[in-house]
RNA sequence: GGCUGAGUGGCAGAGUGGUUAUGCAGCGGCCUGCAAAGCCGUGGACAUCGGUUCGAUUCCGGUCUCAGCCUCCA
């Protein structure tokens, strides 16, 4: 029984769908002005993982992550580059695509883009002003009446009044309350801008995700995730948006994810302490970014840290390990592990402890390897099987041991795919498995400096020997 | 200042009112020509002060520290 700790309540709850059977989930996704850094990566791997354990355990899971596609920042990144702002997102958009397919991120099941719902964004704005909860002033901007709002405040636990003490009163102010927020921005000449009974202009921030998700998913749906510092004001005016407009209550499950951290600080762009997915994918494998992001509590905060990620390397070599030279074969044998994995994701999706279970199973592999190599085999297709719920483990152990080298003729270096550079690249396999034979030739003969100094050289190449009774093989370290 | 959340062994990171997390690193052993990998074993912890309790790292309260939100942000 899947247990969630809902950020409305503030407590951990047993999940019921509003529809059985059916889940219906949606996701702020990325602002599309910049590369994705680690902080998206996050929300995207923990959402994938949110979707694909709802679907393992048989529901029907409809999964929205929308693409703010306007907004202030990609109108002045556009002016900047001297783009046309559409030409900026479509290039951002593509990125994020191959960031998050590099991640093993299953796409979702729509992913809706603010301009692309103009029709449905104007008509929740008049809806809201027909039922009193927003203004339009004369400049042409609209803006949501707080104060109109009971329930505001209920998923930050913010008071109103909280909130006014701290809040910042702009000069010029033509809101009726400071916290009241723009639903419609009256464009300034030479921005893009639609028609609205208002005048032309844009959105605001807030509103699309209100529009795009009721449009998708209904007035009232299951889980809305989303980032920490998403809560507010993003989220907490997307309910007092929906639920001012439709009368219904908006989301039943909020789930909000932690931060990843540089140094015990925020990683953000406006702190300038990000890295982006694809920096850090230039020297280590997808795979391992992602067993780091699985390595904490998805609320917990994530520190960054190389050592953190040279500890995923050596994590997945030990999964690795135990599959290597097993053959595939059916899921078998593993019933307690598998409801052993069941129970911790169950309990909040804790996949810490859904990766000590899979330790647990590739100890009891390792056990069997020699002496049962079919129980072995079936709890490898165990492993692979629980492996694919987190969205690893899926790769052929040789390839992730050794890689594929290719020669890339325009830039005549060699890469290697799904590896990382430097060290590894030194030698190709040829000549590993020519100076491997020479070490053969040299321990046959009980050579041992020789076979010593053929293993230290190859060492030296980042390629690390293992003797075994079938044989020496070798993985790049 | 207000509102959230957190403080666990060398590092990371779960969990629990009394019993092994797990991974990496360390130590001892097995295996190995020696290694590596693997297996077996092992040391080391619950910020602090009170309270509840037969017993608290786990529940309650105070203190300290940290992070986040209150302004765009995943």
């Amino acid at each position: 029984m899947l247990k969630l700790y809902n950020d409305l309540t503030r407590q951990k709850e047993t999940f019921q769908p509003l529809e059985a059977g059916r889940v219906r989930m949606y996701v702020c996704g990325m602002t599309v002005y910049d590369l994705c850094h680690l902080g998206h990566a996050r929300v995207m791997v923990v959402f994938d993982v949110v979707y694909r354990y709802l679907k393992a355990c048989g529901f029907d899971v409809t999964y929205i992550r929308n693409i703010t596609d306007i907004d202030d920042k990609i109108i002045n990144r556009a002016n900047e580059r001297g783009l046309p702002f559409t030409e900026l997102t479509a290039e951002f958009i593509q990125a994020m695509h191959e960031d998050a397919d590099a991640l093993g991120v299953l796409r979702p099941d729509s992913e809706p883009k603010a301009t692309e719902h103009m029709e449905e964004i104007l008509a929740m704005i008049a809806k809201l002003i027909e039922r009193g909860h927003a203004y339009a002033v004369d400049n042409g901007d609209v803006y949501y009446d707080v104060r109109s709002f009971p329930d505001y405040g209920k998923l930050s636990g913010k008071s109103i009044e909280d909130l006014q003490s701290g809040a910042r009163v702009e000069v010029g102010e033509i809101k009726r309350d400071p916290l009241d927020f723009a639903l419609w921005k009256a464009a300034k000449p030479e921005e893009p801008a639609w028609d609205s009974p208002w005048g032309r202009g844009r959105p605001g921030w807030h509103i699309e995700c209100s529009a795009m998700s009721t449009k998708a998913l209904g007035d009232t749906f299951d889980i809305h995730g989303g980032g920490a510092d998403l809560t507010f004001p993003h989220h907490e005016n997307e309910i007092a948006q929906s639920e001012g407009a439709t009368g219904h209550p908006f989301v039943k499950y909020w789930m909000h994810n932690g931060f990843v951290r540089i140094n015990d600080e925020k990683m953000s762009k406006s702190l300038g302490n990000f890295f982006t997915v694809r920096e850090i994918l230039e020297r280590y494998r997808a795979e391992e970014v992602r067993y780091f992001i699985l390595t904490s509590q998805y609320r917990s905060p994530l520190n960054y840290d190389t050592e953190h990620l040279d500890n995923a390397r050596a994590a997945l070599t030990r999964f690795y390990t135990a599959l290597r030279g097993l053959p595939v074969a059916d899921a078998a044998g593993g019933e307690t592990f598998e409801s052993r994995f069941r129970e911790s994701m169950d309990d909040d999706f804790n996949t810490p402890e859904a990766l000590a279970v899979l330790f647990d199973l590739t100890r009891e592999i390792n056990r069997l390897k020699e002496t049962d190599t079919e129980a072995a085999a079936g709890l490898g297709g165990v492993l692979r099987e629980l492996g694919e719920i987190l969205g690893i483990l899926q790769d052929d152990p040789e390839r992730w041991f050794k890689g594929s080298i290719t020669f890339q003729p325009e830039t005549g270096h060699l890469t290697l795919e799904g590896h990382v550079p430097e060290v590894s690249f030194a030698l190709s396999d040829d000549v590993i498995d020519g100076l491997i034979t020479q070490r053969e030739v040299a321990r046959k003969s009980k050579n041992w400096s020789e076979a010593d100094r053929i293993r230290d050289e190859l060492q030296a190449a980042g390629i690390i020997l293992e003797d075994g009774p079938q044989g020496t093989t070798w993985r790049r370290g």
